[in-house]
Parts: C-alpha cells; structure tokens; sequence
DNA sequence: TTTAGTAAATTTGTGTCGTTAATTTTTTGT
DNA sequence: ACAAAAAATTAACGACACAAATTTACTAAA
C-alpha cells in the first residue's frame, strides 16, 4: 500500500511549495500586492489549485505567520542566560530589532499588518507568540530581583520595553523615517536603542 | 458675473463633499475597504464623478492624511510653554497618545498606513508633520538645557520618545493588544507612559 | 484489458475593485 | 432657440478573491 503514502507525500510536497512560494511573494511584495493569480502562475498551476490545499488567502497568511513567530521565538533563543539580568534584557532589545531589520517582512506580518487579526487562525499564532512575550517578561523579573525597576509593575515594564523596541522597529519597517537621510536610519535605530539601554541601567 | 463664482463655489463643495465622505469611510471602515463606488454610493453620484474632482484615490487618500495632520498639530498645539521643560514633554507624550486613542483611524493613516507613502503628495503632507515633530525637538533641547539627558544627542533623544509612544500606539491600534483583557489595556498604555515619564524624570 | 470510481486540476462564472473613454445630460452664453 | 461648454453618466477593461461545475489522470476491481 505504498500508493497511498505517495500521494499522501505528493500532496504535503504541494502544500509546502505552495507555502514557500507565497511566503517570498508576501515577504518581498506584500501582502495586498501578492494575489492567488500571482502565486499560482509562480508554480504554474491554476488559481483554482490553490484552493485545494488553502482554505482561502488568509489561511495561508495564518502559516506564513506562525513560520515567522517560529523564525522569531529562534532569534530570542540565541539570548543565553547572563550574570548581569541587565545586560541580557539589552541583549533581548538588540536581538529584537535585530530579527526586525533583517526580515521586515515577517515583522510586518507579525506586529503591523492588519491583515484578518479577527479570526483564530491568528489568535492560534499568538500563542506561539506569546512564548517570546514570556521570554521578556523573565528577563524583565530578573532585573527586578537585582534591584531594578524599583516602584514599578513588570508587566508594565516589560510592556514599555516592547513598546519602545516596536515603535522603533515599526517607523522603520513603514518607512516613517524617510525624512532622515538613508544612510543614517539605521545608526539612529542603533543610537536611539543605546540610549534606552543607557537609561536602564540606571534604573 | 457671478456665475462662474458660484460654479467654482459649487466646485469646491463638490470637493469638499466627497473628501468629508471618503474622510469618515476610511476612518471607519479602513482605506482599503473602501472603495470608489461605496463613496460614490454615499453621495448619491457615480463612481466615475469623483475622478473629475480627484486623480485617483490615493490623492484622496493624501487630503485625508493633510487633514489628520493639521488636527495632529492642533494637539501638541495646546502644550503651552511651561515652567518645568521635563513636565512639558510628558505632557507632550500624553497628548500624543490621547490623539491616537481619540482618532485611531488618523493615527492609522499618518504613521502606520503603508498605502502609497512612495508618491510626492505624502512627502508633501510630511512637512505638515515636520512641524509636530520640531515641537518635540524643541522641549528635548530644553530639558537638555535644563541638565537633563546628559551625554545624549537630543536628536536622537527625540527619536526615543518618539518610538516609545508611536509602539505604544500602534500595539494598540493595529491590535496587537489582544492578549490582554479588554478592560486593561487603556491602563496599560497609561500605565507603561507614566512609567516612562518617571524615568525620564531621573535622567 | 476494459470498466468503474476517485482524487486532482482546470475551466467557467459571480461579484468585486480602480480607472478610463465615449456618450449623454445639463447648464451657460449668445 | 441654439450652439458651445461643462458636468455627469454609462459601459467597458483588466485584475482580484472565491465557488461551482466539469474535465483529466490515475487507481483498483472485473
């Protein structure tokens, strides 16, 4: 009965390109601009083909996501544990911002677009997401328990570092630093991060 | 002769029709999902009456943001001058978020909309926003003068306010908050600034 | 080897979109 | 009343997401 498993094979084998292929697509193009027609001329089958294998487009918008969150949660675990808790928070902002220059696609996916943020299928990423957020939010205690942040909630915090690493990311990734010159975006990223970790330190 | 006055009178009320209507659909129901026809729809005209009146919908979209920009400015407008320079920029800071709380779908449109942010009629639009963001250089330049931030670019001290309050807006616009209980999360915001602003306090 | 059944892929169709060209209706000046 | 000009409309093009019906390719039993 090895017929069976074949074409059980061949048929992963299809959803997998079709991923692949539509994720480059939404990662250079975007999302609005990449369409069903787009993707299945790029493997050369019909629209239709398409949806066998995804519901409709924002199912595989969903699996794009989660790739990304996957890819994301790998970037937050090269942050190994430290003596200084506050040298490895500033590691995690690093790591942060890192991950978002270097696939602002996926960070666009994950933290911007609004795409269809009402449904489960992303409500299912956030928790893979969710696992990142708790990465921060350890990090955040253990600055804490060294005397940091005195007076103040961790889960506040923690929500004020993301929101800062975000806004930062964000301006970029949506081109609302077009005003500066292109060579200095990404030192005023970097500069503007190390002032925040300069303040932290101190508090 | 005053016909030819009443014509272009008529002209600009046509004008001004279509841009209040088109205004409040895309404020409400988001730029893409309005559409020529729904507007057209609205004011009782045909699809093809609003091209007489605007090229194409991204230079309706370009009038909406000019305006969202102008109550912006309207905004940091009320942030009179005040004795404490630290006081005044976490003023500015909350004024900034109650803008964005007050008028998401503004919010969305200026700093976060990606739509067609390549074109000149955005770049134009960006000295409108220029003139906020001058308000922002100028307090940071005052605290600065006041011995705060020492050691810092003010510059890039502004570009830090600036991400930490956009991230915090954007979370919350594009609804990256969900996570968390419906209730908590205007707290959250306020929560994570007041944070912010005792730091900045100490700096 | 033919035949019946099944899964995969395609074609065709519906209703949407932005935008434009040709055409009709309305208004204006004479 | 009539011609010119302006305003608005209809109709159409190409592209889109998606659904239903239909064809093709392949497998397993007779």
């Amino acid at each position: 009965m090895g017929i069976a498993e074949r074409k059980e094979r061949e048929k992963q084998e299809m959803r997998e390109l079709i991923l692949q292929t539509a994720g480059k697509m939404f990662v250079e193009e975007g999302f609005d601009k990449t369409s069903i027609r787009n993707i299945a001329e790029a493997i050369e089958y019909s629209p239709a083909t398409i949806y066998l294998y995804y519901k409709d487009k924002n199912e595989l918008f969903y699996a794009i996501q989660q790739e990304a969150f996957l890819k994301f949660f790998e970037y937050f675990q090269t942050v190994g544990p430290m003596e200084d808790p506050i040298k490895r928070l500033k590691t995690l902002g690093e790591v942060y911002l890192r991950f978002a220059l270097e696939n602002p696609g996926y960070y666009d996916l994950m933290f911007i677009m609004r795409a269809p943020m009402e449904a489960e299928g992303t409500l299912h990423n956030w928790e893979e997401g969710m696992k990142s957020h708790h990465v921060l939010h350890e990090i955040v205690g253990q600055c804490m328990e060294a005397g940091h942040f005195k007076g103040h909630d961790p889960f506040i915090v923690a929500h004020t570092v993301w929101s800062f690493v975000h806004g930062l990311a964000s301006l970029y990734v949506r081109d609302r630093m077009k005003m500066f010159p292109e060579e200095t975006r990404e030192s005023m990223i970097n500069e503007a991060l190390n002032t925040f970790n300069s303040w932290m330190e101190k508090l």
